[in-house]
DNA sequence: GATTACCGTGCATAAACGTGCAGAGTCAAG
DNA sequence: CTTGACTCTGCACGTTTATGCACGGTAATC
């Protein structure tokens, strides 16, 4: 990897989420610290960045060209979406859901990872444009604002062509009785058609989640595989979904 | 192998990738890295690349990370965004074709506008979530990393299921001889299959296209209704194409 | 104020670099 | 056909650059 391109690689996710973390950015290159940091400093030379304690930031806050309402994401959802990003071997073809903790499994992947993702969020799609080794496909569909996903008949109908080997699905509820839903009923069709079409069904659960039950169906404890919980929930989780036969992962923290 | 064909390969990986790595290109061509170092100093000398530790860098900004594209997007395509932003009337149906240019339109959308935009680039979606009278449709299928967009056969038979009132496209070259052109047959297909569908095909035309040809046909004048040009070249605009039955809209400027 | 994480510097190592040179091939004049 | 000038390519050498590790200092956090 040239160093012009580790840089470009920084400046991206820099305008992407207005900052980089230095630790973040090693793993996902597969680089020691003290490349990014010495990357991270001529850039701050260059006047393209603002060096910070434990990475950069933006020089020019003002640009915001999307929502930053992931940028506000919890530790919990960053430790889950590494434990998912890890999960996905090369060469597979995985199905991501929108939602802020998926958007943080693809933010983990590593860069030079060959491998298919299918996503019916934009969001996601964009933020997989320097892993130039993916393959994306995107799912299309009426745009939901609220979760930046697409959904409806059209969507669904679109789907029937993949058969993903596994898919990370966000949810809103987990319920040892009750089952997995959420909060719309148009996404819960979309996420129960993925469900049933992939190989592997994993759930993203922070840790409110778990216990809650919202309003739509969206599958049964025997269509899911596994959950990734925070690893402060994950005796909890254990106690409640292992005997579904559903099996507990822990976020990876730190 | 003759040194031409060399260099021409190294620009092909260059083009293709956004770098070359000499030790690869070496291994590649079966020959040693000295060689392929001396032709990366002569194209370097020649101005076609930049030469960097480990290998070269493409030097043209087409290749800038995205992000970067936007933000140097020159006047010309502010201009011509605004003014094909006007063309939108409330209730219609429109697609938005990929690229820097289309951005530009939908950034000059009224926040109010109550319409429906059809579009296959996740960058035009994203743009559109803090216009919440506006519906979005997303074309799936497989994403082009260069441009942003969606192409391939999914694609083109997803389309199939619209209508659009108006479509603005954006092309690489525009030749009253040689037709409407952009340089990539799969993205050729999408916007040729974009405008036959289309009420009204309207092009995105900056001054560096205009009498310019690439390697992919798009359309026919005939299937063109018309091209939105800056306003320094709309009387050459208008003189080159008038005759073809294309009407020919300058840029909005200031 | 203790602790943790992060930073910068110096150093060692490995990779990449430029230069000079030699052998092979090409071409044209003799 | 031979010869000499020229070009191209690969190798050898010493130099430069990049990277990871180790160390002590410093900022953030509780």
């Amino acid at each position: 990897m040239l160093s012009q391109e580790r840089k470009t690689h920084l400046l991206m996710v820099l305008t992407a989420s207005g900052s980089v973390i230095a630790k973040d950015a090693a793993q996902t290159l597969g680089l020691s610290e003290d490349t990014i940091r010495r990357d991270l400093r001529d850039l701050a030379k260059a006047g393209l960045l603002r060096r910070v304690h434990g990475g950069a930031v933006s020089i020019a806050p003002a640009n915001a060209p999307y929502p930053r309402r992931v940028d506000i994401a919890n530790p919990e959802k960053i430790a889950i979406g590494k434990r998912a990003a890890r999960m996905i071997a090369p060469g597979a073809v995985v199905f991501v859901d929108g939602g802020t903790t998926a958007l943080q499994l693809v933010r983990h992947l590593p860069r030079s990872l060959r491998a298919t993702i299918i996503t019916h969020s934009p969001n996601i799609a964009m933020e997989l444009l320097d892993h130039p080794d993916l393959e994306v496909e995107i799912i299309g569909g009426r745009l939901f604002r609220h979760s930046i996903v697409t959904c409806g008949a059209a969507t669904i109908a679109w789907l029937d062509r993949y058969r993903p080997d596994i898919c990370f699905i966000g949810v809103t509820g987990l319920h040892p009785q009750s089952g997995i839903t959420t909060g719309n009923s148009e996404e819960a069709e979309v996420k129960r058609a993925v469900i049933v079409r992939s190989g592997a069904a994993i759930l993203l659960a922070s840790s409110e989640k778990l216990g809650a039950v919202a309003a739509f169906e969206v599958a049964r404890w025997t269509d899911i595989d596994g959950i990734i919980v925070p690893a402060s929930a994950h005796a909890k989780a254990q106690t409640m979904f292992a005997p579904l036969g559903c099996e507990v992962f822990c976020g990876d923290d730190g």
